[in-house]
DNA sequence: CCTATTTCAGATGGACTGAGATAC
DNA sequence: CGTATCTCAGTCAATCTGAAATAG
């Protein structure tokens, strides 16, 4: 038998690094589970998101942009290419330089994702209202904003 | 130089798996950093803050209250039994289980950490005013009692 | 000479699984 | 019998470090 949430100890209950924690082990289930038969994960997913809404772009743009670690951007975009949704070249204009472009199968199969990881939400915030949710979001994205600028 | 979180993709700011992923890797850092020097981590405070809270207890009890895994609460029990701030003894009533005791010093011990988590929690919120961080903790706990009884 | 980019090889800590031994 | 507890061995994905090769 699991005990819920309610019965953790309350300096746990109420310590936000604590909470955030374990919200995100939560969330990150739920976004694991809508991605499961896809063959992606959460780093090849941001990485797309990032080339749809900025274009083409070098790894080091997509690393800065996705606060993914430069050698798991390499592993994912392995991932990526060998599958087809995305294409490297070298940057002419700078020789160290790859630059990396969204395929239309890499587009098709993000617009696949996008469906699943909006059912994630969704899972992950059934017991908010709408107003709450937009509340979290502005709280996090405060919170995250803050500390990127350290 | 670094992108600071304004400048990911509109996509991922606004999904929630992913904004919690992000400020849950800030607070996990922040509560590393207080704990560095007190040979403790997370899952020994969570234990020493759930003895504490409920007086002795066996450990899958423990594991029930923290939502910490069987396998890493005997490790970290270990620790904390090497260092004499815990104790564990047969339960006589159901010789299967250990009764784990906090000691006084363990006590001791766990004050100075919640002292110095009490300072993660302020870096960690530091953007936060006093209403908004109870805003956040009641919508992160309103969550994560939602997913519990599951 | 110093810095930036890509890549690889590996360390680390946390979440989790499976199985064995023991006891209810 | 089946179930619960403790323990160990080990997997797994993610974060991150260090260093090499190349190029600005």
């Amino acid at each position: 038998m699991d005990i819920a949430h309610e019965g953790a100890p309350r300096r746990l209950r109420a310590l936000p690094t604590r909470l955030v924690n374990q919200v995100a082990i939560v969330a990150d289930r739920a976004a694991e589970r809508a991605l499961e038969t896809t063959g992606s994960r959460r780093h090849h997913y941001a990485l797309l998101v990032a080339l749809r809404e900025f274009g083409p772009a070098s790894q080091a743009d997509l690393g800065r942009r996705t606060r993914i670690d430069r050698s798991d951007i390499v592993a994912a975009l392995n991932d990526l290419a060998e599958r087809g949704f995305v294409e490297r070249s070298p940057d002419p204009a700078d020789r160290r330089r790859n630059t990396v472009t969204l395929t239309a199968a890499g587009a098709r199969h993000l617009a696949e994702l996008d469906q699943r990881l909006d059912g994630a939400q969704d899972e992950l915030l059934a017991a908010l209202s709408s107003p709450e949710r937009a509340e979290l979001v502005r709280l996090l994205t405060k919170i995250l904003d803050d500390h990127a600028r350290g």
